[in-house]
DNA sequence: CAATTGTCTATACACGTGTGCAGTAATTTG
DNA sequence: CAAATTACTGCACACGTGTATAGACAATTG
């Protein structure tokens, strides 16, 4: 299904639409950032930024919350395109943890508006607002539980919890990450690494207590 | 140093002061929680709770970023006491982790508001704001390293990379506590019991790639 | 060619906001 | 007892907000 488009009704009576959904998505893109969220947007802001007036805005989202939980879907789907993507290539590679971070990194430096979207929202702005964040993190979670799954088997390691793991790690990556989206530049190497090292403590971690079954405390 | 209450000369003439930087603190905590964020609150809001005209507030504070510091500044050092506390009662019990981390969810699940602002404030607001929140999570972080490293003395276990080591468990539970905060009474005990799982698999794992040096990708 | 239907703009309203200004109340100093 | 100094209130202003209403434009229908 696709979130961008209406149903469109191949031919009805009255004006073309000459404002789509997409010029609205992509003002308010323009308008978010490091230093700016969702939730601050205002639809006249919206309105202006795309160049039409305010009540055009109706025709296309009943509010805010619909626009925002729209580029929230989005953001959710291009994070994980990325990784995907950088789970295909770290296959040829060595390490799948240290190739999903980088890339992870390298689109936050690139300052991906939508990464920094789906990395803030979680923790602000309405209920459906918050679900919608924690919607895309279980899909991310998933995902992440069967490469681990998979990972594991490959090297004949063993896997306590796979889901809980899954959720460590994403939800530490996610964190991390939002607290870097606003350092300088030159930062954010120094940053990849720690990530992957504290994401290799969690696997290791995994791993170890798989074979103990309870870990030392 | 007391962040309450500005240096006051003992004896200057004029009106006494009738409000008190409490005062307006305190109306400020009513109106936070865990669905309200500090950021979003008026100036003219938290006067109308403290029962004082709009212009008032400046007596006691520049504009509500000062306000919303000082509740951060109050908030961690809160939490400090809450998890010294915790510390304290388990090297008599058990385990350090478990005891620490029932202690955090207690707290959340008392609809502590002071918590609730740490918990959220550091990924949105001004950068004045989330300094402030950083050099909280910095003293927490800190604090936590000793401990590590007392542990791993007492247990005859090693340590990779404590200050990492740190940083990771707090983001962590922090992370998951932002997302507990929200969630129905009964399903505490069960994201206690996971956050607890997830910090173990994080100390295992530096424990193990203490001994292994680097870990097997 | 009307008539109808859908798209979009312009204007306007009520509301909440931060803060500047003037005035009043209370306290200490000379 | 004045005079000075501080604390606080009330009023007012300009601004940005969401949205209601009405009208202008364009395309498809009969």
């Amino acid at each position: 299904m696709n979130t961008l488009t209406p149903a469109a009704p191949l031919s009805s009576p009255g004006r073309k639409p000459v404002i789509s959904r997409e010029d609205i998505i992509n003002a308010a893109l323009k308008l978010v950032g490091p230093q700016r969220r969702l939730s601050s947007l205002s639809l006249r802001e919206v309105a202006r930024e795309a160049g039409i007036a305010p009540n055009s805005f109706y025709r296309q989202f009943r509010d805010m919350d619909e626009l925002a939980i729209a580029l929230i879907d989005l953001a959710g789907q291009s994070l994980r395109d990325i990784i995907g993507e950088a789970r295909r290539r770290a296959s040829a590679h060595d390490s799948v943890v240290r190739s999903s971070v980088e890339s992870f990194m390298a689109q936050l430096r690139a300052d991906d508006r939508l990464l920094h979207i789906l990395l803030r929202e979680g923790t602000v702005g309405s209920d459906a607002f918050k679900q919608a964040v924690e919607r895309q993190l279980a899909f991310f979670e998933e995902e992440l539980r069967l490469d681990l799954i998979r990972l594991a088997e490959a090297n004949q390691t063993g896997l306590f919890e796979p889901a809980l793991t899954a959720k460590a790690v994403t939800r530490l990556v996610f964190a991390i990450g939002a607290t870097a989206m606003e350092l300088p530049a030159e930062r954010y190497a120094q940053v990849t690494e720690e990530l992957v090292t504290m994401v290799r403590m969690i696997i290791t971690g995994t791993q170890t207590m798989a074979v103990t079954g309870s870990p030392d405390h």
